[in-house]
DNA sequence: CCTCGGTGATTTTTT
DNA sequence: ATCACCGAGG
């Protein structure tokens, strides 16, 4: 009966994917295949058909709102003898194993997770330790450390493998990171999965008691996992080989963040032996939709990807609009969505814009609102990194762990006491010295010096001795407001009385309500970990206040990174200019133009019945004009598919090998807006190109007319000055 | 120690 | 345009 249930409604690939439990299996899952069907059926099927206990199961997935919507799924089918299994991120799978064994790595249990800030911070120390100035080398240095964690390699491995002092210094810089993170007794994101893998690896023994465990693994999107997540899926499955992964080539679009696509499109390699289930069947989008996107993607080279097919019917042609600029290119998007409410009938909710970079939500909002269109731009500034948000829980964090010195570091002076970058560094340097934790160095100023300086780290201290005994054992939400209360913190926000202090006030309780919460959701579970620990963990791996954020009376903004997974009936796709998508800085490198693609082909996927794609002739870009020409990626659509709306006829300039405009000051041409007014003109700070010199960019506009000059600062060639009527100049 | 103003850079970001 | 960071001055 349950079989029947579990089976019912699924294509014959469906049915097989989920039937087949022994062995490896790789489901090739195109947009819209309904993957996560199949894969909570499967998790059911397992159980529910076969027997198999809950606690032998693992499936990871890459995001919370996966995980959670997966075991709600599951838990439906199944009721509560679904609680065993283990369904959970990457990350909080490894953190769960940690706390159990990082004791064998001589590590202790009470770990704190550090975040991009904490760690960013640690990379600048580690950096002065070394003698060099963290200002600039941090942001690059904490990237490369990040990606040699992502790529499974530890300190002394990256040194082996450096090739210049360059990259020798930076190893080393890595091994003091990885020391500092161990005082602190913090492990950044990377070290989580790292640490495992280096776990496993060291002690067999341990590593077989989870194998042993886990007679059944699965990974979703598995397209988007790195070595070092690639290494740890492998450990646990090698005993019983019963390894399904899930996941599509073509929607990979992490690449930059260490994803490695070998991983999937490798499989068949690393297991001879595997099953090999494609579902080519799309339940979303309309054919033409599907087809568009899929024209996309195929430009990219290697093994064509199966075309999709629905059932859904043609439906209407993708539009593509050529907007003036980036005004009229909102102003598209927006009547657009207004006559889909009011003229046919749909929610605001089922309408999203999609956008490349996140600056580029302003015009759209803007337009929005002059419309009083509601909307929510999902993502950007995540809640618990919000500074406000970070201070309340680094006194959470450091009363947990007296060792956390980003935590230290961060509210010393928060709110103001008089406690400065003297008295920063001083600590500092007595932390290096006699190797102790930030907060013991505190300590050591207010019991040995007697002047203002030592009168504020003693009233710190003293703070948080008292918070301590306080706070300890509380829960998270009286710990919070309490933190909040006896630090002033509030009051000191309080009085500032701005909007903006009004709004962190706000944010303030908002954490106080997810606090409450979380200890409503967790009462009782777990040992051994104090409330706050707990919720110190959840808050560390959850990326958001979780929910909440797709409303059906709204439209959604957000980037195409964060649209993965998501499904709208109506889709504008907006800046689909050279340069923004596919974006500058992937354009040189050919694999970052072929993730560009993907990225495309992901935007296009997520439509179901009506598909916008705009660009624009010219766009307001870190504050000055700059003009633009069509994505490559439009142009490969097929004529037949699309609609064309708005400017003149691009596409047969396109094909040919120019710019589909030419923007040149030459004599015959002139500026395009005719010359003479601002419109088009040439302006301080604009970049140009010149013909001999290369790019630069304008230092000052002399005259005007034909026998206007500009000074010129050339990336390459220095400060020159150049007559615009000779000079065949372009913008860029 | 705090605040203001100049300087530079500026993709994407599940955890 | 905007934001984060740094150095000079209050």
């Amino acid at each position: 009966m349950l079989a029947d249930a579990l089976l019912e409604g699924l294509n014959p690939e469906q049915q097989e994917a989920v039937q087949t439990t022994e062995g490896p299996l790789l489901v090739l899952a195109g947009a819209g295949s309904g993957k996560t069907r199949v894969l909570t059926n499967r998790v059911a099927w397992l159980i529910g058909v076969c027997g198999i206990a809950p606690e032998a199961i693992l499936a990871v997935t890459f995001t919370n709102k996966a995980a959670g919507e997966m075991k709600a799924r599951v838990e439906k089918a199944l009721g509560p003898d679904a609680r065993g299994v283990w369904l959970s991120t990457f990350h909080s799978s490894c953190v769960r194993i940690l706390r159990a064994e990082i004791g064998h790595l001589g590590r202790s249990r009470g770990f704190v997770i550090y975040d991009e800030d904490d760690s960013l911070a640690l990379v600048r120390e580690a950096l002065r330790r070394h003698g060099q100035d963290p200002k600039e080398e941090a942001r690059r240095l904490r990237w490369r450390i990040d990606q040699w964690k992502n790529a499974g390699l530890l300190p002394a491995q990256a040194a082996e493998r450096a090739e210049d002092l360059e990259s020798e210094e930076s190893a080393e810089v890595y091994a003091t990171y990885q020391r500092l993170l161990a005082e602190a007794n913090a492990l950044d994101f990377g070290d989580l999965l790292l640490l495992t893998v280096e776990l496993f690896e060291r002690f067999p023994a341990v590593l077989r008691h989870y194998q042993e465990r886990w007679q059944y693994v699965m990974v979703d999107e598995y397209q988007d996992t790195n070595r070092v997540q690639y290494r740890l899926v492998n450990q646990l499955a090698a005993a019983h080989r019963n390894l399904c992964v899930v996941g599509d080539p073509n929607q990979s679009i992490y690449r930059w963040r260490g994803a490695d696509v070998r991983n999937i499109l490798d499989f068949e390699r690393d297991f001879p032996d595997a099953k090999v289930v494609a579902l080519h069947r799309n339940y979303r989008s309309t054919q033409r939709i599907l087809s568009g996107a899929g024209a996309v993607v195929e430009n990219n080279p290697g093994r064509p990807p199966k075309r999709m097919v629905t059932d859904r019917g043609d439906g209407d042609r993708i539009v593509v609009y050529a907007a003036r600029d980036d005004r009229d290119e909102a102003q598209f998007v927006v009547r657009g969505i207004l006559d889909a409410v009011r003229e046919r009938g749909h929610s605001y909710g089922q309408c999203a814009v999609f956008y490349r970079t996140n600056a580029q939500s302003r015009t759209i909002e803007e337009e929005l609102l002059k419309y009083d269109v509601p909307y929510v731009v999902v993502g950007g500034v995540r809640f618990y990194e919000r500074a406000e948000v970070k201070d309340a829980l680094s006194y959470l964090r450091l009363i947990v762990n007296p060792a956390d010195g980003a935590a230290a570091r961060r509210i010393v002076n928060r709110p103001a006491r008089g406690i400065g970058k003297t008295t920063l560094e001083r600590a500092e340097a007595i932390a290096a010295e006699r190797g102790l934790p930030l907060l013991e160095a505190f300590r050591a100023i207010a019991n040995e010096e007697s002047g203002r300086a030592g009168t504020a780290v003693r009233g710190f201290v003293t703070l948080l001795d008292s918070l301590e005994a306080e706070v300890r054992e509380a829960l998270p939400a009286d710990a919070i407001a309490r933190v909040l209360d006896r630090s002033g913190y509030l009051r000191a926000l309080e009085a500032e009385g701005t909007p903006e202090s009004e709004a962190r006030v706000e944010n303030l309780k908002e954490l106080l309500l997810g606090a409450e919460d979380f200890a409503a959701a967790n009462a009782g579970e777990e040992s051994g970990r104090s409330p706050l620990e707990q919720f110190l963990d959840q808050v560390a791996l959850v990326s958001d206040l979780d929910s909440a954020e797709l409303r059906d009376d709204r439209v959604s903004l957000m980037t195409v990174h964060s649209a993965k997974g998501l499904e709208f009936p109506i889709v504008y796709v907006v800046g689909l200019e050279e340069g923004v998508l596919p974006h500058q800085a992937s354009t040189k490198d050919p694999r970052a133009v072929e993730e560009e693609r993907r990225l495309c082909y992901v935007a296009m996927t997520r439509a179901m019945e009506r598909l916008a794609l705009t660009w624009a002739h010219e766009r307001r870009r870190y504050g000055s004009r700059s003009f633009g020409t069509p994505s490559r990626f439009l142009a490969e659509i097929p004529a037949a598919l699309v609609e064309r709306l708005g400017a003149p006829d691009w596409e047969a300039e396109a094909r040919d090998d120019r710019p589909a405009y030419d923007y040149s000051y030459d004599q015959s041409r002139g500026s395009r807006s005719g010359g003479g007014s601002e419109e088009g003109g040439v302006t301080k700070g604009m970049r140009v190109r010149h013909p001999i010199f290369g790019y630069g960019s304008v230092l000052e506009v002399i005259g005007s007319g034909p026998g206007q000059a500009l000074r010129i600062r050339f990336d390459r060639a220095g400060v020159k000055k150049i007559i615009v009527r000779y000079a065949n100049l372009e913008l860029g």
